[in-house]
DNA sequence: ACTTCATTTCAAATTTTGTTGAAACATTAT
DNA sequence: ATAATGTTTCAACAAAATTTGAAATGAAGT
């Protein structure tokens, strides 16, 4: 018992009446060639998986802000941290998603740690 | 006290020595450009924010196969869920993710509701 | 050997997301 | 009116991601 501000169908127009109730969905993938059609037009579950992965790397403000630092040059991890100012392992720890993902990857120079954007790391830098 | 598979710097080649400390830092920032310089590079707040935001919304296998299934034509609630399988509830939840973050869009039709793609949504099912 | 530095690792605490099932709602059919 | 349909909303719960701070690690300096 709540009269909902915005709900679903609240102002659509009427609509061509007669119509055998749920039908509606079975004739519109008939139209649409069948569910194999539709199931043409949605990648492998294995492909899904890793485009969602890489997608969640990306979908959080400081990862993108190191994957922007790195555009121009590869850092090491002080300078991130220096321009960034979060704690060291909450830096180590976004490292470790983008480097899983496959955006960056890390070379051990010494006693530091130089990232760098992959190739794959740079589509997503424009 | 765990001796770890692979670490940090565990297989580096040596390096240049004599080395004040962590001066590196700031010399590196400095032949960049300065702070000002990474600062230019990284995409103010709000557009880093509204970035995540997007790529969250992508980063659920069950969210771009609606993508996916929109590909090709506007489809209602009732189709997709017939092919994807899943109560109701839950591809609600999905559809409201994915048109919170601007990707589909919804009209009624009577009773059923037709979501399609927006021009934005269309950038990312290639 | 001992210390320092740069960075990572671990476990616990917290926050955010996603799932479930029941209930609500608007629209159309009876 | 009442019932049926399509879809959403809600609250409780489960699962996953993130944050925190302490401790570990490896390399380099003394």
């Amino acid at each position: 018992m709540k009269s909902s501000g915005r709900s679903c169908c609240g102002t659509g127009k009427p609509l061509d009446k007669k119509r055998a109730t749920s039908d509606i969905g079975l004739e519109a993938i008939e139209r649409i060639g069948g569910e194999e059609a539709l199931s043409r037009a949605v990648p492998e579950e294995t492909e899904l998986t890793a485009m969602s992965r890489r997608y969640h790397a990306l979908s959080d403000p400081l990862r993108l802000t190191i994957l922007y630092l790195l555009k121009d040059q590869p850092l090491c991890v002080c300078v991130i941290n220096r321009f960034m100012r979060i704690s060291d392992s909450k830096l180590s720890y976004h490292l470790t998603v983008l480097k899983e993902s496959g955006l960056i990857e890390g070379e051990c120079r010494g006693n530091w740690i130089i990232y760098s954007l992959t190739e794959t790391g740079k589509k997503f830098v424009l």
